[in-house]
DNA sequence: TGTACATCAGTGAACGCGCGTTCACTGATGTAC
DNA sequence: TGTACATCAGTGAACGCGCGTTCACTGATGTAC
């Protein structure tokens, strides 16, 4: 390959960033870090995201595309089962996304680490939670219990995101991602079962 | 004062360092910058820490020590209205604690930060999740509908423990710490109505 | 009550480190004519 | 088809910075006799 022009270099960039939080923490990352593994010199990275915050915002921003994919991926196949369903679904992508994602989920969130102002982060969080919101929208209110649907929404929320902190905290290390993700299984099988409870002495099972 | 011999220079760093993480955030914490602010030389610390990893490490024992005090006193003064009240008020005092002690609050859950393996942090979080067991322990099984108490219980606290990464990291900055809490209550007043549905035709609410 | 000595607590100089950032540069590529 | 030139992408030396850590030191305190 050619000394010079490496070709997708933002990419590669990217890429490295998301290598060294999966191996060395995101305390870890660095632009000469990421120029080291790309196989550049420590200030090309500079060229192409201007400093340090430059990079992570941009590697958030990649971050909140794939989750607003999963997320409406998510959306879409539960359709057929209804939004109660859908909003069970969007909950275990999003705990799906932090574990399977856990590099863009540790960045995504730190908003000390990020520009804020950024157009490109801006647009791309925003799709992502519009999948949120047309959920919410669109369910039935007795899904959140007839409560208010954005306290319910909120609560879900934390919900899913304090499990997948928890998890990857370590502070329920003693668990693996299937365990987190079958208790999140079993609360939602519980919910369901009450908003709906069965016909006539039918087991919850 | 006198200048040599402190007389209190432990603490003194460790109220420096939750300063530091309340005014500049939690990457600025340095042994210099504590030592500074305690002001006294910055190799001070070193004689009562050891390094970084030992400051932080007694920092977080502090936050635990504090944490399980006030959810034994939650749970104490719920005790009067049963294991479910306990269960409520518990939740309810881990986010208050949270958002009032912030700065432990960041520093108690990073795991890479801090030396597990340190006797004193391991008894002071062993004592504050003691709390939790209890509760579920001594609380109904109806309380958790039914499921697994332990699954429930990691539910629970993924909920608490997300709605106060959320709040705190900034997500719903539009919410003050008053609407966390309110919101909180609402999902609990939803959850007390379910459990023990009011008598005959009265509206749940 | 006074003296000698051990221990404790904090000092300050020094070290090496990796970092972010700047800047003049150079090699590679694309385009106008 | 070839030449001139502009632009793009990455280089490498240099800078100053704050940091963690070490270490011989010194001032203050406590204790034995």
């Amino acid at each position: 390959m050619s000394t010079y022009h490496h070709g997708d270099l933002r990419n590669a960039l990217l890429d490295a960033v998301g290598e060294i939080i999966a191996t060395e923490g995101l305390g870890a990352v660095s632009l000469r870090g990421a120029a080291r593994r790309a196989g550049v010199s420590h200030s090309a990275p500079a060229h192409h995201f201007g400093d340090k915050t430059g990079l992570l915002t941009a590697f958030a921003t990649e971050g909140f595309e794939r989750f607003g994919t999963a997320l409406a991926a998510a959306y879409a196949a539960a359709a057929p089962f209804g939004p109660a369903a859908q909003f069970a679904a969007i909950g275990r992508a999003y705990i799906e996304f932090a574990i399977e994602h856990r590099s863009y989920f540790e960045v995504m969130f730190r908003s000390e680490l990020i520009d804020q102002g950024d157009p490109e982060l801006h647009r791309a969080s925003r799709d992502a939670f519009a999948v949120l919101t047309a959920t919410v929208a669109g369910a039935d209110p007795a899904t959140f219990g007839g409560g208010d649907p954005l306290h319910a929404a909120i609560a879900a929320w934390g919900n899913v995101h304090g499990m997948a902190t928890l998890w990857f905290n370590g502070a329920i290390q003693q668990f693996t991602d299937e365990h987190v993700l079958s208790i999140y299984d079993a609360v939602v099988e519980r919910e369901r079962a009450r908003v709906s409870p069965p016909a006539d002495g039918a087991a919850t099972g």
